[in-house]
RNA sequence: GGCCAAGUAGCUCAGUCGGUAGAGCAGAGGACUGAAAAUCCUUGUGUCGGUGGUUCGAUUCCACCCUUGGCCA
């Protein structure tokens, strides 16, 4: 039996903080108030989705008792009219994080929006954020030219970014000629200064990582299910009569909303919308396991506890380092 | 019981005027710097319902059988 070196506290170093981050229906929430109730933790929410208000059923916010029990941030920060960012969450999340410290807490941050994690422990490039209006611009040239010509054009600015960009790749040659525009500096450029990274804690990471994907497709299929029996139409009925909003909106085109839009729509049946909603939500769940199997293959970012069962790993995991 | 249609990838279906077949969806793998639950990339061998017959060769034509719809009794 290998001595476990690690502990999540340790005076010598920076304050502690805990990665808690897993796929979509994964028992994430559970772990975490297990967790919670060996160490004085509060839940920093890593989720793109839950920061919407009036958007609950369909992101799986937690349950009033979770809420009532342990403080959570960075749920419910903006309407489904805005935008969120991951530079926007690396600076909520580590005021956040500087905040809970100071109470004498522990920061637990729990999530499966794998580009926040990464934003907040390996930093972002100094780019400007994003720009309504000349994304408008940039739409409507896109679609009297289509992307292709897009690319083209951004080969002309930013050969490097070009490069590796796929011409159909929107959302990203959108980007990039906008950092170019914003800026009149080429994308590859900025990349290549060095970039902000500081996070002044001592990271514990555990990944859940489901050792077996049909088990995890069952509970996606089952909460999916449950999520429409909650009333995630009428959710999203709600949101639409509320709000001036698109299938376009960054917001709508969350995985269960997007597909009950399209429902609402008449485009759709229910059956096709079950269908399709869990079949999206499998597709985001082997997304996230893709990121973190990227995370594990990197040795720099490696994991303190990968549990491919929960919790009886975590709690393994927990009792090792220290904490009953 | 009779007639008609359909049976091809996990699903919905194309197709082969006879040379063992391909789309969409699903699934799998991957990428990822202010939308990331987003946006993209790669990936298709399956007794072509069964058994016989014709043929150098049948998933394709023929016969019979089975299954599922529909119509007529």
């Amino acid at each position: 039996m290998p001595k476990v070196q690690h502990k999540i506290i340790d005076p010598t170093r920076f304050p502690p903080a805990i990665f808690l981050m897993g796929p979509t229906a994964s028992g994430k929430s559970n772990i975490a108030m297990e967790i919670a109730k060996h160490l004085p933790v509060e839940l920093v929410s890593v989720d793109s989705a839950q920061v919407y208000r009036h958007m609950d059923i369909g992101t799986a916010k937690p349950d009033k008792t979770s809420l009532e029990q342990i403080p959570h941030h960075l749920i419910n920060l903006i309407e489904p009219t805005e935008r969120y960012s991951a530079a926007q969450f690396r600076s909520d999340a580590l005021d956040t994080m500087n905040q809970i410290t100071k109470r004498g807490k522990i920061p637990l941050l729990v999530g499966g929006t794998m580009l926040y994690f990464r934003a907040l422990q390996d930093g972002l490039s100094i780019l400007p954020p994003a720009n309504e209006n000349l994304r408008m611009t940039l739409d409507n040239q896109a679609k009297e030219h289509g992307w292709p010509v897009m690319h083209q054009k951004l080969n002309e600015l930013d050969p490097t970014t070009a490069a590796r960009i796929k011409p159909t790749d929107s959302q990203r040659i959108q980007r990039a000629l906008e950092i170019y525009y914003l800026t009149d500096k080429p994308m590859s450029e900025i990349l290549k200064l060095p970039k902000i990274v500081d996070l002044p804690f001592h990271i514990t990471k555990i990944a859940l990582v489901p050792s077996d994907r049909k088990l995890l497709h069952q509970q996606i299929a089952r909460r999916f299910q449950e999520m429409i029996k909650q009333g995630l139409i009428d959710e999203v009925k709600i949101i639409r009569k509320k709000f001036q909003l698109t299938a376009e909106s960054p917001s709508m085109r969350c995985v269960g909303y997007r597909q009950v839009w399209l429902y609402l729509d008449n485009e759709i049946n229910l059956t096709e919308l079950q269908a399709m909603g869990i079949a999206a939500t499998r597709q985001l769940a082997k997304r996230q396991l893709t990121w973190l199997r990227s995370m594990r293959n990197n040795k720099l970012k490696e994991f303190d506890c990968l549990a491919t069962d929960v919790p009886e790993q975590v709690q393994a995991f927990l009792q090792e380092s220290g904490l009953e």
